[in-house]
DNA sequence: AATGAATGAGGGTTCATTCAT
DNA sequence: TATGAATGAACCCTCATTCAT
């Protein structure tokens, strides 16, 4: 996954009259090893959650030093903030290139919308649980990132033709929807053998239905 | 709301001939400074999450000694389970009450837990963030609480007249409306001018019944 | 073993006009609550040391509220000091009398020395272990106790007919004298099946007759 | 005296081409702030033992803050029992060196261990006082300390020619001169001015005399 | 850029002791 | 006399963060 916005990124290399040979070399060090910190800290905050994990066990679990961790990131909740953001960017732009051509038929969007949150779960089932589990901590991170979703699916919703027809609150729909796909993406891809895939597809696009096609009278 | 189960509870006084000195009053002094424990732990740990709150801060604003807080509970995590079982408990409690007479009616027992699930959070909304709500934390609890949640529900899915009659899984059914009921409920009893009593349970029903009436096709 | 000398003793019962008919039955409760303090006490300290153990400890296995304990003990170091104290004394007492007739006898005064020491530790071989034994703590009472020992044995060997004719210091000796009956009836009594007593007894003796006896050459 | 096995010690520093940062110079500080908190430690629980010296205390008197003491040692107790193994260790060794020509020579044996121990106190009284002092606590060091120099001295028993002739108890004659010991050389160590240097050591010897060369008949 | 020793605030917890009943 | 809830000082220990090398 790119994923990552680099905030801070790697200061550019300071050009110097002769060529510096080392500066090319050098910045490439230093993506490794920031590439490294958020590889090791998200493995142990998605197993761990955020305040059972220290900034020394990440940069350890990283091979590198203590205080390297500081030269990447401020502090542990940047990392954390910056690993559930870029997931959740993804997820976000995943989407809209997945809804986007769907806009008129809301229920090939909405399940479209279940096979983007599946797929993303089965291949970064780590920033999932990170992003979205069980214990995603008063770390507002993950609340924010949830609150996010649910500010684009409102969008969504409120965009797409005929919804809130049956009188859907679409606020209210927007959350439902990203609290049963936290719930359930998170607690599927912690263990897969729950239940068989198109289940938990088929189960999800169903539930949203009502709601999008325009509930129950 | 009582709600507590009162592990630990006090000892069943010893009841001798004359009247024990520091018997009863102590009791009741003791049963006091616990249900204050409980309030302020309650306030505070829904407020900013349980990490970000003392043992000092819990005891202080009971108007108690830091030392009198190991009195009661073993240490803050025994306070937060206990709160939140008990929210849970109450919970399940009442749905049960409203649900079980509504047991061949699908659509009633929808109705009605969602009626319990909003009236429940209009009266006790910091309990409700306790539990559900954002930042309820890698304490297991937190997650405790909704997988007995999920447990119940899913069990009363399996024993409804025709569910599953679309081929919906009743264990993901399950994770996707307590996903959804967590999110709504704590996302609403945050602010409830957020939207109107009506539309929130409104739409709760509606999304559950696709999945209870039987799916899309 | 009557041994306390229970500083602090019973208050004097306060004589009334009328013949209190209480008075006695109190004393004799209070005199009944401290004795089990004592013993639990004694128990307690003896198996874990002074600082393992809580006046609370002392007091739930007396039976008694925490508080009562103070009724009773200024500190817990109180009844540790009053506990070995009146070990050592009954010991002095038990050697005075055993060797007493033995003046004139260094040889059968060691002997009779060693004797005392081994019963004293196989009947109270929790005080044993409380006053002499391995841990006996920073609590100065232990020290004392060895010291006040020291300083009886200092002053038999002065007296002692001979004694000192090899040129032994009869400080040094009454030190080293003391160092190995604490050791070994310490560790004996910790479980006696580690050397046949009569074995323990003669090595005592021997050990201590080249001393009495007069040295080397 | 080094004494010291260095357990934890500093990691083998990685040796990469060119000076690691942080390398040589690191590790010497880190060895330096270790040596000044067992010497402030040997210090100040020699004097007053270990419950009544807390980590600041010795963290602070070692100049360095009170956290710094958790990256040497894991516990309080950690650096009492380093202390106490390596001064039984030393003296272990010199025991050894000492006794080791004089195997034939029980009486030879004796003196040179009675002198060695003597000198080791000589030269490290606090060490002897933290070993084998009044006070060496519950702490299970102290007393795993004179185990082990009584089960050394058991073995050199063992093995020496004669010994045991009189029927005396190789344990218990091990236990006896070690308490005898451990007494003395605490005792004299603490003060040296209460007995001159050669009446202790003539007494050390005459009291193992006995047990030496065989028993009073 | 990386290192890693050091910092020190602060949290959790214990427990001797008090005191109103 | 006994009770036992409450106190609060003190201690142990962790860990995010800094900084000299």
């Amino acid at each position: 996954m790119p994923v990552s916005s680099d905030r801070r990124g790697p200061r550019a290399p300071k050009r110097t009259g002769r060529e510096v040979p080392g500066g090319r070399a050098a910045e490439r060090a230093r993506s490794a090893t920031r590439a490294r910190l958020r590889a090791s800290g998200q493995k142990l905050l998605a197993e761990r959650g955020l305040h059972a994990v220290t900034s020394h066990d990440i940069a350890s679990a990283a091979g590198v030093a203590a205080g390297t961790f500081y030269l990447h990131f401020k502090d542990k909740e940047e990392l954390f903030r910056e690993l559930v953001f870029d997931a959740v960017g993804e997820l976000l732009r995943r989407f809209e290139t997945a809804v986007r051509p769907l806009r008129e038929r809301p229920e090939a969007a909405a399940r479209a919308r279940a096979e983007v949150l599946l797929s993303f779960g089965e291949e970064h089932s780590e920033l999932v649980r990170l992003a979205f589990g069980r214990g995603s901590e008063a770390a507002s991170a993950g609340a924010d990132a949830l609150d996010q979703l649910a500010s684009k699916l409102e969008r969504d919703l409120r965009e797409q033709a005929g919804a809130g027809a049956a009188g859907l609150h679409p606020s209210v729909t927007a959350q439902a929807i990203v609290g049963m796909w936290a719930r359930v993406v998170s607690w599927w891809a912690e263990s897969p053998g729950r239940a068989p895939r198109s289940a938990v597809l088929q189960t999800m696009v169903d539930l949203q239905l009502s709601g999008i096609r325009g509930g129950t009278r």
